[in-house]
RNA sequence: GUGCCUGUAGCUCAGUGGAUUAGAGCAUUUGUCUACGGAACAAAGGGCCGGGGGUUCGAAUCCCUCCAGGCACACCA
């Protein structure tokens, strides 16, 4: 049973066709079959809609072509009973005995559970964080962070193979901005009186400089007083690389795959995605834009050239500079060449974490995806909204350059890993989040993610009771499980649809809201169906028990989609 | 000014064109209960879904427009 929606589906689909085949309904097209749970659980626990969509087509009133479906529709095992109900809808409820059956399958499905074939045999690439070597992550990094790695971990359930990208630049005037601020921190180590200056976009004056120096100092001596950035620039580089990766470890990250940008200029695709543009006539060598007035461009005659990307060619709202009038290029041209890089690996879905600030450039390396020839429909962007940090009522700026930003490490110290990955993940990427330090800090109780995780604990809990007790639940009869625990069961089952939907539209805060949902139904449950006490019939007990581990491999499973620990005690 | 995003309960947010009643959490009020771990459960109050038009049998959801807020609009990366 790979997902309950489309079991539905595929019975609407063939009912149609067979009241067509009778006479009872008309030829018409079918459109696209959607099943959902109703808003009102009485009405039954999924819903089809479509008689009053294609009323029209059919000629026929909605009731009527409501009824003629559902004298159709075939028997299935899971299926009790199906309902018309006014203005036209077919309603299932599903059976009793076919929920109290999954309950093994839920239980030995262990860290398969909700798994699909969606993906099978495809590959994909999620790109995220990609954060420079310039210093330590700041939690608006690690919202991207976390959203790709549960996007990456949704694609993996839905049968996709996966993999986890990081992409580098080594190669801007920022790291070399770094070389240089960590060369003064090394003069400075030394006992040297040089000042570092306070120019904040030039200088970083984060406080880790001064220690990576000081551990150069202790490795090298003062061997290295008369060297260039460069060298600086390279060690400053791999002790921030072992930074980052330590700290995204702490919240569970570990990509597969780091790609240095310097390799598209090595490798030549930087200049080959240049000539590529030039032999399609969209490079132009010019002091300013064509689009310019020629007042503009008569001034500017003087100045040296750029050499300009015709994006408006395709679309763009103005032309981009590529090759600066230095010769060097900007971002565009190795951007552009790096996603044609990626689709040349092959990947069937390629899905780019970035934040709000990108989207006007990843809007041109698209152009120039595009203008290659590339196929930029397999290219999935997330844009992220901002994180804004909150402290005592107000806000506190970031910035990586200035070195007063809020860390990540900061934040998993004050709380913890699964707050943090819980947090930012609860909410729709396209919302901007408020984080509020203080709050954060001190909601330790009221947070969700322990609401979620008691649900395991409590489960754990029984588990270990019955074990203590050598109160065995294999032989159960799940006949004898209260009637009350089948809404749980039947949500466990449509794991696998919230994986598909959250999968396919790349919006993993689903996930989030349904375990939250998960836990609220469990925790009603759990206060009225004791497994251990006084009066409670054996067999009962047995059953109920079979349900509990079931209920605590679900929510392993789940915790474990959104990378949060399961502890068996709180 | 242009482009993108957002506007839903006092606060923080879900909501995949459907059912005369728009959902959670926090906060407020009231109960349960001292547990297989109460970081729990049950219940109540609280809403012109930013405003106005339109499409549709049917709109928080799609379209237009206005208002408000955020972000981006460099020969920075």
């Amino acid at each position: 049973m790979e997902s309950l929606l489309n079991a539905h589906a595929t019975l609407i689909e063939n009912a149609v066709k067979a009241a067509q085949a009778a006479g009872d309904l008309p030829a018409f097209a079918l459109p696209a079959v959607e099943i959902k749970p109703p808003n009102r659980p009485e009405m039954g626990d999924y819903a089809y809609a479509g008689a009053l969509a294609v009323a029209k087509a059919a000629g026929m009133k909605p009731i009527d072509i409501a009824q003629a479906i559902a004298k159709h529709i075939a028997p299935a095992p899971f299926i009790a009973s199906v309902e018309v109900a006014p203005p036209g809808f077919v309603n299932f409820r599903l059976d009793g005995a076919w929920l109290r059956a999954q309950i093994p399958n839920i239980a030995n499905a262990a860290d398969t559970l909700g798994n699909l074939t969606l993906g099978k045999g495809k590959r994909a690439q999620v790109e995220f964080v990609s954060a420079n070597p310039t210093g330590p992550l700041h939690i608006g990094r690690s919202r991207g962070a976390i959203v790709g790695d549960t996007i990456a971990r949704l694609l993996e359930a839905a049968g996709y193979e996966v993999e986890r990208e990081y992409y580098f630049n080594n190669a801007g005037m920022q790291m070399r901005h770094l070389g240089n601020s960590m060369r003064i921190r090394y003069l400075q180590a030394l006992g040297l009186p040089v000042e570092l200056p306070k120019e904040e976009g030039t200088f970083y004056q984060g406080e880790y400089l001064r220690e990576f120096a000081q551990q150069l100092v202790a490795e090298r001596g003062d061997s290295l007083a008369e060297a260039g950035w460069e060298t600086f620039k390279e060690y400053a580089e791999r002790k921030m690389f072992g930074m980052i990766r330590q700290t995204l470890e702490r919240i569970h990250i570990e990509h597969d795959h780091f790609f240095n940008e310097n390799s598209l200029y090595d490798d030549g695709s930087v200049n080959a995605t240049l000539e590529a543009l030039q032999e399609r006539d969209l490079i132009y060598v010019a002091p300013v834009r064509e689009s310019e007035t020629d007042e503009v461009k008569a001034k500017s005659a003087n100045q040296a050239p750029a050499q300009w990307f015709r994006s408006t060619r395709l679309g763009d709202t103005e032309d981009r500079v590529v090759l600066k009038s230095d010769g060097s290029p900007t971002y565009t041209l190795p951007d552009i060449a790096y996603h044609m890089n990626k689709l040349a690996r092959g990947f069937d879905v390629l899905v780019n974490v970035l934040g709000a600030d990108h989207y006007t450039e990843h809007q041109v390396v698209k152009y120039g995806v595009q203008a290659l020839g590339g196929e930029a429909s397999r290219i999935h962007v997330i844009i992220m909204q901002f994180v804004r940090l909150i402290r005592e009522g107000r806000e506190v700026k970031m910035s990586t350059r200035r070195g007063d930003y809020e860390t990540l490490d900061d934040l998993i110290d004050q709380t913890s890993s699964d707050a943090v990955r819980y947090m930012l993940l609860a909410r729709n990427a396209n919302s901007r989040v408020d984080f509020d330090l203080d709050l954060a800090v001190k909601q330790s109780t009221d947070n969700p993610v322990y609401y979620i995780q008691y649900a395991y604990v409590r489960c754990a809990g029984i588990l270990r009771e019955a074990e203590a007790r050598g109160f065995d639940a294999s032989a159960a009869d799940l006949a004898q499980l209260d009637d009350e625990a089948l809404p749980f069961v039947r949500r466990v089952l449509t794991l696998g649809d919230t994986i598909a939907y959250a999968a396919q539209t790349f919006e993993p805060h689903h996930i989030a809201f349904y375990a939250h949902d998960l836990a609220s139904a469990f925790h009603t449950l759990y206060d009225r169906l004791r497994v251990f006490g006084d009066g409670i019939d054996p067999h009962v007990a047995a059953a109920r028990l079979r349900f509990y581990q079931a209920a605590h491999v679900s929510f392993k499973r789940v915790l474990g989609l959104m990378g949060m620990s399961t502890p068996d005690r709180m």
